[in-house]
DNA sequence: TTGTACGCGTTATCAC
DNA sequence: GTGATAACGCGTACAA
């Protein structure tokens, strides 16, 4: 009932021939006659004969894994990374261990370790907002200095030298500022979070950036700068009723429908009297109602450019320490959210 | 500078003992004196040895890798199972290798052979749409057969023994529909997929059953079954735009929140004169806009209690040949887009 | 108390 | 053409 996994030994013993002849049989040697490679061929197919992984692993010292460490998986944006790391990984043979920080740096280094002993080749990580606020990179030193390739992408540090997968956010932020101002609107308002996240203090950057381009007074009293990526949403609720605003710009995607919605309930229009713009576009953005004008960040993109330098690097043989950042451009997403 | 791994036989070579000295130093064995143990143990936590995992699996033929083949992540249903199955399976020390199919047959047998030659000591699943479609289970009959562990979930199929783990879909269906008859409505849409994905005929038989029950009859123009759960914009409108209903009753939360928007869009009140009801308790449900009711899978509860399944088979030395089907009960969340 | 030998499954080298 | 042997890193039964 029950078969077990057949090895190259148990052939071996049933054709009464030695390990290494059916070792070379079956990778279709010159070595070995044509008899006595169709017998074992034949044998190795009827058997459903598949090398053992892990013993070639262990031969090898290449695991054809690698190892992914986000901070959650219930976003929309690393969803998209993930598939796009998936993709290429796969063709190009390679498995994708999955591990969840959750935001936490002690869940964060628990993982790094249970991997870095000889489960993947490489690791491809977004850093959790804790460990951005710590500070705290030995976990990353450690690994890179043990010979392990590394990729940073999105949330990334400038302490750890390694390969780099990024939007331009500011850039993005930018382009998104600089289009309310082309409404037409004066007070635009902004919801992020604390400066400590990379990413967030890089798009309020931009936001400024394009404030300032364009003659507008920043004010502080309409920015809101909330402590976690996890939505507070009374004290967005605060903000938005004690302030007044033609355009707000947020972080992310939640952000801005939860604002809208709110905005909505006031009884004012969107985007008549109000115009939104929010990072990620995800589901909610599309299928909110309004539908909302984002900046798209190319999660599928940045995921398989990420598995890509990640690859390569563990597939040269040189020992080359040359890191390259790669930056990509985001792309405003114009949907009814906004004037047209 | 670059400190690659240290090994026993390093550290046996340097302290000048034997190798298995060191091995049974490290797990502080009584067989060891003191003085040796200390030494090595300090030498050991200097140099931060850590034992190799792939070294280990081929001794114990087991990996502490789960692999996990899902149809798709970017749905917020199966990022909340991968969630729960994640946290079940680090707190017991195991890692989760996800592979998606995509919702194709060949790339869900590519996956699970490429994990199933000893990459993996078991396999929570659920069936791409492909694979439901076509009725062809060898590739999941050959991996029981080898006696790797299967725990399925979701996406079933009865003509394979394993455990399973899912939602009772067609009480969820039913308490749906019965929650929109008790609001009074009489014409009741339903819009779902064709039945050959287990869950969406389960639903649909929940709805005839409701309707039934109630002295409603079903009517065939009231139901739109399209071909996949990739949203079909067109024929959802056309669908629409052709029937008479006072409520609708969709499969996922895509086509419901997709629908909500076009009835809106002819200016009908929601909930005063339709109301909506969808599976699937997401992101988007909690902030469209009005919020929405659905019928909540809990998912993560649902990659838990598979996680658990498996690593338990996976763990218990005896060879029984006893499966299990668990079924959770759905919740029915009560938000906006229904009268209270 | 320490060391030797063997096995996990595979591949590569070298001898016959 | 074929086979024996070593090696990958570890653990353990057994010998010293």
């Amino acid at each position: 009932m029950l078969k077990t996994k057949i090895t190259l030994k148990d052939i071996a013993r049933e054709l009464e021939v030695s390990i290494s002849t059916v070792s070379k049989a079956l990778k279709n040697s010159e070595e070995i006659s044509r008899d006595t490679k169709e017998k074992v061929q034949a044998f190795a197919k009827l058997y459903n004969y598949k090398p053992n992984n892990i013993a070639i692993s262990l031969k090898n010292k290449r695991t054809k894994n690698i190892g992914v460490v986000i901070p959650a998986i219930v976003h929309h944006f690393f969803t998209t990374v993930i598939r796009g790391i998936e993709k290429y990984a796969n063709a190009r043979g390679y498995n994708v261990i999955v591990c969840l920080s959750e935001e936490s740096f002690d869940k964060e280094v628990i993982n790094m370790e249970m991997l870095a002993n000889g489960s993947i080749d490489g690791f491809i990580m977004s850093l959790s907002s804790e460990t951005q606020q710590k500070g705290d990179f030995n976990h990353l030193k450690e690994v890179t200095e043990q010979g392990i390739p590394v990729v940073l992408f999105d949330r990334i540090t400038n302490e750890i030298d390694c390969d780099k997968v990024i939007i331009d956010d500011q850039l993005g932020a930018y382009n998104a500022t600089k289009k309310l101002i082309d409404e037409g609107r004066k007070r635009i308002a902004h919801i992020t979070t604390d400066d400590y996240l990379s990413v967030s203090k890089e798009r309020t950057k931009g936001y400024l950036k394009a404030l300032q381009d364009n003659g507008l007074e920043a004010d502080e009293s309409r920015i809101l700068k909330l402590s976690t990526m996890e939505i507070d949403e009374e004290r967005i609720k605060e903000f938005l009723d004690a302030n007044d605003f033609d355009a707000v710009f947020c972080v992310n995607e939640i952000f801005t429908v939860y604002s809208m919605r709110l905005v909505q309930t006031k009884g004012l229009r969107i985007p008549e009297d109000v115009s939104f713009i929010g990072f990620t576009d995800g589901l909610l953005s599309r299928y909110s109602n309004p539908s909302l004008t984002m900046v798209a960040q190319h999660g599928e993109k940045m995921g398989e450019i990420s598995a890509q330098m990640l690859i390569d690097k563990v597939e040269s043989e040189k020992e080359e320490e040359t890191f390259q950042t790669k930056i990509l451009e985001p792309t405003l997403v114009i949907r009814n959210s906004t004037v047209n």
